[in-house]
DNA sequence: AAAGTATAGTTGCTTTTTGCAACTATAATA
DNA sequence: TATTATAGTTGCAAAAAGCAACTATACTTT
């Protein structure tokens, strides 16, 4: 099977400029129109913990199809000003929510000839974190919200699959949960290991056990001990830490919940 | 927040059917051809074991661009003939190999403006895991074949972003080796545990053990002990195994190697 | 100011799980 | 019949997790 790369990759001088311009000349006959297309979007899971719940953001409906309902936020891909699929999906998250840098990652593609009365379309789809308090609901979108999640929804129907579609994000939400660390993306910048555990606990649905938690927590040596600490009220203050390195994705050896599914 | 449900999904009758003849209105004068989309294609990673080695399924390209090129197989999305992205990639698998029903997961959508010469273009891109001797290469696929997976590829470029696609599939492929049972779908129906353990060990290229190994897989209790043994040359004949549950993903508590990533 | 209370964080022990290596089992083969 | 090769089991040591009591440090109450 050696043979391949040699066919393939590399030839002759002479050999490799006649396909180049075969390439060229193709490339100049092409005509993109002539096949038929889906039409694509990309649309938005943002998620976010605040008043002890796990949160989403909604987006009501200014036109048809399905005027009036709640839906993701999110829509057509402009390959004008989107270089990438990646780059719209930024964008979009810009537009909406004026946020930098948060954790973005692509859930999944869901496409089909009926998902919009429209005709067919394919949305790719991605999920995001980010702590409530880095959030300000941009300009334009009076009707953007953050709706509470319980169980796999929000307890009402969305427009097209879009009910479907944060099901699946959730179900990845807390999935990732059991064996990432992404759960400091819910929090600001500084936050105490009791924030995190609770952070844990409100999406799994599940109390954890303290000594357990820090044990996993410090053991992953994913945080940075701060200088100061913080005071809540009451009881002693609890000690800051800095997720160290929010570009490397990290695993627990072991899922978080004992009884994994 | 409970006056969303309200104000969105029902409400007097005589105001839902202006609304509906609203959007039959809308949707009449609708026309999609106005929006300039990107092309949309299909392309699969195909993975077997066999001798002793992982392989992908390569094509070569009998057209520019990248004529000559090996490539995943794979191509455009036909919205006539695929009712939805996944219904088009379970065509492409069956003219590609003519099996049945494999496991088939969804990897990732890559799309930008320059990924093809040809304009912008989407890909979702699919991996299956099949036995390696369920498989017969079809038809008019002469130039298509199983290939030596090495480290994260082949050994050499391939077009377009392929060789960041199958790099990508292969580490999606170890990782979730790591903590899911999928290793049994690239095995025949009937199957032997020392035969499985010894593709988890190509994959994740690191000797097992054999009595971890057996306590982890049958604690799961996946697998439906056969009838029959498999004699295999010399030494005691190996019990049978069926997988019990092909639809149900069923995760093992814990990360397969010792020292998880 | 002292006692009470609330939350943070640690420690020590029990239980569970895993890793390792020796052991038994069952076939083909010399 | 002994040897070899592979399958499968068992027992124990080591590691990890669960559990609960303990200490630490703030605010609040009396």
């Amino acid at each position: 099977m050696s043979g391949q790369g040699d066919s393939t990759e590399s030839g002759p001088v002479g050999v490799m400029n006649a396909t180049e311009r075969g390439e060229a000349e193709f490339l100049r006959r092409y005509d993109a129109s002539v096949y038929e297309k889906p039409a694509f979007t990309v649309d938005l899971v943002l998620f976010t913990v605040r008043d002890e719940h796990l949160h989403a953001l909604l987006v009501q409906r200014a036109e048809h199809p399905f005027k009036g309902c709640w839906a993701l936020p999110g829509g057509f891909l402009d390959p004008r000003r989107d270089d990438s699929v990646d780059a719209c999906a930024a964008r979009k998250l810009v537009e909406e929510t004026g946020v930098r840098a948060p954790y973005l990652e692509q859930l999944k593609t869901y496409g089909s000839c009926d998902r919009d009365p429209r005709g067919w379309t394919a949305t790719t789809v991605y999920f995001a974190l980010m702590a409530s308090d880095s959030v300000r609901l941009l300009g334009n979108q009076e009707d953007a919200r953050w709706v509470r999640v319980q169980g796999d929804g929000v307890g009402f129907a969305l427009a097209f699959d879009h009910t479907r579609i944060l099901a699946d994000a959730v179900e990845r939400l807390r999935s990732k949960l059991e064996y990432t660390h992404i759960a400091v993306h819910l929090l600001p910048e500084e936050f105490t290991l009791p924030e995190l555990q609770r952070t844990y606990e409100i999406i799994l649905q599940q109390p954890l056990d303290k000594s357990s938690f820090r044990r996993r927590v410090m053991q992953a040596d994913m945080l940075e001990e701060l200088a100061g600490r913080q005071r809540d009220g009451s009881g002693r203050p609890a000690q800051l830490y800095r997720f160290r390195d929010y570009d490397r994705q990290t695993f627990f050896p072991r899922s978080i919940s004992r009884h994994a599914r």
